[in-house]
DNA sequence: TTGACTCCCATAAAATCCCATGATAACCCA
DNA sequence: TGGGTTATCATGGGATTTTATGGGAGTCAA
């Protein structure tokens, strides 16, 4: 697989680990090593991460931005001043930085949720309801998505 | 045989496992690789389903769009975090995720339905009255459908 | 020494593999 | 055409592997 689909809640151990799920580290490996980014999302209380390609892609999009360099450099710095690059062990643990536990509210569960090229780490319960409105958002926004997904207007009981 | 057609009531076991039919398998391995993604419908009781040009299709919609934006974050949740991908075992059977049982009302049987370009499954009695409906309304809009198309009694598109 | 981190092992639950069976469908040949 | 054989498929269930998680012991730095 290489992309971050579905999502699971998992625990955090009294010594601050956390399994990365199964799944996502397949994909995380595809993408070149054993391990993590991790940075606070700018959006929302979670955790955005993601693999080599995230980063890359991250750092392009930086470049590609034409900034002067002063506002560059503080892009970046915002950007990766507050990343972090975690290994995983071989049971695929991480423990997690005190500030992104913070920024995300963790106290002893987290859901991963894969949300395509990146993943995001929620409070189990702020996962929730962050979930139950994207629903109603992507409802209002589909024709931003196109016809493969069954938003559709033909074949489909009311909503 | 390259999309997705007619329809058949499956048994999910003891374990939760369910047999994808043979002939969706055989189309699902025409896309690339043995195995389905399943997430629930926006608009009805049900799950949708299908291989790996589905989920591209829907994943580059999703590129196209800002990598910081708060909309887009909200738009990819709702699409990836409740998408599944299942790699069938060599007898063709996937472990159905709570939530999917859940959101399509499934207990002990599933009907899958082919519709072209991805699959539905229901829970068997629902799909039947969705399926009356739906042929009514395709009655009704057959003007937009095209001159080649003939809708017979027994339940059947036909060339 | 104390804490933070890693490595290693144990365990229970869940997912997957493997084989058997019965039913149906496809095939073959007189 | 009919009857028998073979192949395919959905399904049941035991065996094995994977996964998440807990905890002990070792390492390193402050």
């Amino acid at each position: 697989m290489n992309i971050f689909l579905s999502n699971t809640i998992n625990k955090i151990d009294a010594k601050g680990r956390v399994s990365i799920p199964s799944q996502f580290r397949s994909v995380l490996e595809n993408q070149g090593f054993a391990g993590v980014y991790l940075y606070p999302s700018f959006t929302s209380q979670s955790i955005d991460g993601g693999g080599e390609s995230l980063i890359n892609q991250i750092a392009q999009s930086i470049e590609k931005m034409q900034l002067f360099a002063e506002e560059t450099d503080a892009l970046a710095t915002a950007l990766f001043s507050e990343t972090y690059q975690l290994n995983y062990d071989q049971d695929g643990r991480v423990s997690l930085p005190e500030s992104l536990m913070i920024h995300a509210g963790l106290k002893d569960r987290v859901t991963f949720a894969g949300i395509g090229q990146k993943f995001q780490m929620w409070e189990p319960s702020a996962f929730e309801s962050f979930k139950n409105d994207s629903r109603v958002k992507a409802l209002q926004n589909r024709d931003l998505i196109g016809p493969s997904v069954n938003f559709s207007k033909n074949n489909k009981v009311e909503e």
